[in-house]
DNA sequence: CTGTATCCAGAGGGATACTG
DNA sequence: CAGTATCCCTCTGGATACAG
C-alpha cells in the first residue's frame, strides 16, 4: 500500500482473462453495489429487495442477484414454505468485497467538490 | 474503515447524482484504469499511449481521456512544436484516486481463487 | 412470492477513413 | 503527431407479460 509498488495491469491483453477487471466491471454495473450495500444491513427476500430500490426492474434484481451469487458474494437460501420464500445474505466474500468498494465511495464523497459533479447526496 | 458505520446509497433514486455512482462507473468502464494505471508510471503522449495499451481503439483513447480530463483526473499539456506534442499525465487527483482503484486490485487478485475465474493472470 | 421470457431502446465501443 | 467523423454491432438494462 506503499507509495509506489505495483506495476498494475497495464498495457493488457490480459485485460479480458485478469480477476480484477471482472472484479472493476462488476463494482461498475448499474445495481450489484447498491444490492450489496443493502444487504449489509441484513438478510433480504425477492420481492423485499425489489421494493427497497427504487427504479431497479425483477428482470435486472434476477440477474444481478444471480452473477453476485455466481461470484460468491452473496448466498441464496431457499425456505419450501407457503408461499415459498428466499432469503439473499452477504457472504463473507461478499463482505470482505464490501470493504474496498466502500473506500472507493469514501474517495468519492472527500473529492466531490473537485470532481465537479457537485451534486447534493447526503450521507 | 471499522465494521458498521456508513450506512451507504442503499435504495436510491440519488443513484444517479451520488458522486460515488459516477466514480464506480468510471472505474467500471473498459478503458479508464488501464490507462490511469499506465500514466502513473510517467507522462505520455498521444499516439505513445495507443501503442502502449493493446486493444485500445484511437476513438475510445480520446473519449477516455476527455472523460479523464474534465474529471480532473489526468492533466492535458498541449507542446506546440513541430509536429506538435501534447503530454497526458496524472493530476494530484488521479494519483489519490488510484490508492482505492488498486486497493479494490488487490482485494481481487487476493480472492481471485475464491472467485473462481481462475485464469492466470501475472504481476 | 419468486421468478422467467420476450421485445426493444440506448449506451458502449471497434473499424475505418479523413483532417490540421 | 494528434486527433475527428461515420458506420455499425453488441451488450446493458427497462417494460411487460407469463409461470411455478
Amino acid at each position: 500500500m506503499s507509495t509506489a509498488a505495483i506495476t498494475v495491469p497495464v498495457t493488457v491483453a490480459d485485460h479480458e482473462n485478469c480477476p480484477a477487471t471482472s472484479v472493476l466491471r462488476r463494482v461498475g454495473d448499474k445495481w450489484s453495489v447498491v444490492i450489496l450495500s443493502v444487504l449489509a444491513q441484513r438478510a433480504y427476500g425477492f420481492n423485499e429487495l425489489d421494493r427497497s430500490v427504487e427504479g431497479l426492474s425483477r428482470r435486472m434484481l434476477t440477474r444481478t442477484l444471480r452473477a453476485l451469487e455466481e461470484d460468491g458474494l452473496i448466498s441464496r437460501t431457499l425456505h419450501p414454505s407457503v408461499p415459498p420464500r428466499v432469503d439473499y445474505a452477504l457472504t463473507d466474500l461478499g463482505r470482505s468485497f464490501l470493504e474496498p468498494v466502500r473506500a472507493l465511495g469514501l474517495w468519492a464523497l472527500a473529492h466531490r467538490s473537485d470532481l465537479e459533479a457537485t451534486r447534493t447526496c447526503d450521507s
